[in-house]
DNA sequence: GTACAAAATTATAACTATTCTTTATATCTA
DNA sequence: TAGATATAAAGAATAGTTATAATTTTGTAC
């Protein structure tokens, strides 16, 4: 964990590095000073952002950072299971640093996309034996509180 | 239903016009040839095709369609909840006549989206009350039973 | 520490699915 | 038939993503 009531920022920033630096490891994903920022922002920012963000995000403190290294880098972590690609909104392709099943939610008003508390996940159960299955999505959509309380008005 | 065991072409082909016609004004859409050849087109051809493949499929027969119009009735049909709507494949929208939830598979090596056996569907419950939800969607991803089969040799 | 090879990153160009805009066509009603 | 409205078509424009080629960084042998 790196998040400490009582914690420093130095400390902070020192837990959060050594813990992306294990999980890069973990995956087989070589470090780089990009792909530790890219992977951090994930983890930091879990609000399933797109490539646009990310990269809006980071280049004002990483002034040579590429799009293109965004892509790269997202694809790989991705390959490598160290991040899950969401394709939920039909315009954006989105990322999450969290890789286990879990459900989400796309606002058709706003394009928000939330973590979604649904139960009984763990009773899925695929019935065709004969496709090689690694990746599952459960996404709902429709208008998020904000959009849909606008809508009552 | 429109399939018979002992039907002639003719019957075969008023039966599922007039289906198709039925389910356009049941759901609040008015019918045009153009709608009327796309939304019999999934129904009969239920492999959740794209929207190149469907004008690809369409404008030998219908040489003035144009794929916008493709494009434009699909929305359409979305929203009146006539077909549904798959984002699933990262690279292209597909479309499918069955509006009821169901589980797909989408394979990452030839691109193919099939309908995928899944039990405990009906055990998802969403815990969030104050999100408006109006569409679910439950996909899996990884290789076909061809790819898969490719790949092993 | 230097030189070379391999890997990673960057900048730019190309591609392509989708949407937008405008024009044309068809349908409906008076 | 005329005028109004809805629908469709054609082509241009947009934007997310990928491909290409050049540059920089990293690792390793000497």
């Amino acid at each position: 964990m790196y998040r400490f009531k009582n914690c420093n920022q130095s400390i902070f920033i020192m837990d959060i590095k050594a813990e992306i630096l294990s999980k890069l490891t973990e995956c087989g994903v070589k470090p780089s000073p990009q792909r530790m920022a890219i992977l951090q922002f994930l983890v930091m920012h879990p609000v399933h952002p797109t490539v646009e963000f990310i990269y809006n995000s980071l280049s004002p403190k990483m002034p040579t950072l590429s799009k293109t290294t965004v892509y790269n880098t997202l694809k790989l972590l991705s390959e490598h299971r160290a991040i899950q690609t969401l394709v939920i909104d039909e315009k954006n392709i989105r990322y999450d640093a969290t890789t286990m099943v879990h459900a989400h939610f796309h606002c058709k008003n706003c394009g928000k996309v939330l973590d979604l508390h649904v139960k009984g996940l763990n009773g899925l159960k695929v019935k065709n034996h004969h496709v090689k299955v690694t990746d599952c999505q459960i996404y709902y959509k429709g208008l998020c509180e904000d959009c849909n309380n606008l809508e009552m008005e």
